[in-house]
DNA sequence: TCCTAAGCGAGACGGTACGTCAAGTCTTCTG
DNA sequence: CAGAAGACTTGACGTACCGTCTCGCTTAGGA
């Protein structure tokens, strides 16, 4: 019965916050400045999250999520998949704004494993799942050894990304692809 | 004329971030904690760093590296080495405080990517040398294609430790193991 | 067909005001709790009464009253009246929850001098009334000097037993009496 | 060794709580604003004082003590010197900013009755011992009655002040003058 | 040997942000 | 349509650290 919760107030906190991170990284932001921000009381923010963390998650969850842009149909040929999503994913870190919220992730799961795990799982489970899917549908067109361990090779290319993100250098296709073609050589089968 | 620094002052700091880091985490550790559990004035801190992320960067690069576990001697079975390598970084990370001591490396070089690129340079640059150094012995002996780009697969090495360390997953060496024979597969000469 | 002010919560909220007035003091009283403990609305609350003052003076109204303990049916012996009244106000601020009703009485007056001013105007009204009148009675009997400033006396009996509980002392009714002795002598006929 | 107290800062708060009572009562004083127009950070003042009202004590002690006007040199006449320190009294109570700091005394005291003791007790203590020491003057002198409790009387009149500060009544000094004219014949000797 | 300039501990200082509390206003739904 | 429930903005609370700034006390060289 009583007033509900104003979608409006949580937009504007969850605006604010990817705003901030974009300028001037995770650890700048805080709270009063968000609320200042939002045009919202600190208050308000303080009944609905519990911390920053998790203030980014949201914001996260519902914007693009960063290491998982936009993802075009499959195909038969894996090398080609692949080279097309570690494009697009070049092309997604390659806007400042998308690194500072992919640091942001990260710095968020080095200070609290558990929430950062939390989220890392919500964003790398679709990238890793899509990846292994496409492997096992070469697999079952006979072009991978079946002994190879598709998850692992897609936990790999998250973690490229990841780094890459991390340590914001410049995305190198380039290098991408040479690490995509050693990987092919080595699931392939002989 | 003028006193010289206190020796015993600075490895008092060190210490004590190191400690700190490992017990609290790198975010909770703060510049008066630091002073308090080192029997130092914030003076002394301020007069000799510039930032705690810097007391960091020195305390690490004082005890062990994380990432950059004791390496042994190289073989010509360049899988056989790789393993060992990893086998090692594993029980490295497995220990919390080389967990922890990691993890804040992440959150310094998430938070401020200038710093943190030249402690990663640092911390990482051992461990991509003396992995392209045994893959480029390797196509030496003919066992690598000459097309592989050696520093592109370090790389993508120490990604999969750092990755490892941020999630704080232990440690999955067989996981590890499959990837790095896919990787032998990969750059394997036919 | 407005629904009528409810009775109940307005007498709920006079009654936890009274009662936690009585238990931590008006400083400690807020609107909040107010609300809380009387199972009523805070919009309720702001809807009857201008602020927290207007409560505590409502409430009071309509308990006993402070500085105005039940008298006796007045005799000829001034003395003996003005020693039983100041019995009686003993007797009401030696019980706790008096006391912290005057103190709020006080402490709402020191705050707000116009509300302060017209709350003291009611409760202090009836006492000096009654003072003046016993005292006139006594100069139409001859017993009391023609010059003497009846209402002056009798304001200052309340002063006496509004600064007793101001200072929260134990009522002296030993000291009261020797007082009100030496106001005998002073305004006696000679 | 560590850097002393900042006498000056130390003022400022005392001088700013001064204004900020007289300006606008002691309720709406804030320790956000008394830091601000002092120019001291917050923590400085909760450094030195354990509560708003301390720091009011400490101001009130240190500027001129509310009920307690200078005091000229006593005579022989009792009547004379009250009527003296009462119209002293009386100015100093017209002054706007004196009436709202004795009205800050007795919030205080309201509010936190032990604090307010010990502070009431600091400031009434002098004029009671004055008023005490003038009347068994006038006794050696033969003018007072053996069995008159002096401290009773001063007591008094230390009510009567603060009744008056408490109303902020003008100060009405024909009233007072009547009143110490009964109190005289109640306490002369036959 | 003593002088003296810097190092050092201690901690006060002006700040910024924290997370909490209550004030007073505003919606919403229920009786 | 009054009233409970409670979300909302506002602003102060008291605390924690920040980075800077004295203090008075070592503690070496260089004189």
């Amino acid at each position: 019965m009583p007033r509900p919760r104003s979608e409006k107030a949580q937009q504007a906190v969850l605006s604010a916050m990817r705003r901030a991170v974009a300028a001037g990284g995770y650890q700048r932001v805080t709270i009063e400045g968000l609320a200042a921000e939002a045009g919202v009381s600190k208050q308000t923010i303080y009944r609905w999250w519990p911390s920053k963390a998790a203030i980014l998650g949201e914001a996260l969850l519902e914007g693009e999520i960063p290491g998982d842009p936009p993802r075009h149909e499959p195909t038969d040929d894996l090398a080609a998949d692949l080279h097309e999503w570690l494009t697009a994913a070049g092309a997604h870190l390659s806007r400042p704004e998308n690194i500072a919220l992919a640091r942001a992730l990260i710095a968020v799961t080095a200070t609290d494993p558990r929430l950062g795990a939390a989220l890392n799982d919500r964003f790398a489970r679709q990238t890793v799942a899509w990846v292994s899917e496409r492997i096992e549908h070469a697999r079952a067109l006979g072009m991978v050894r079946p002994d190879v361990d598709a998850e692992a090779i897609a936990d790999e290319i998250v973690a490229l990304t990841s780094y890459s993100a991390l340590l914001g250098r410049p995305f190198d296709a380039a290098r991408a692809f040479a690490f995509v073609d050693v990987l092919m050589h080595g699931i392939a089968t002989d």
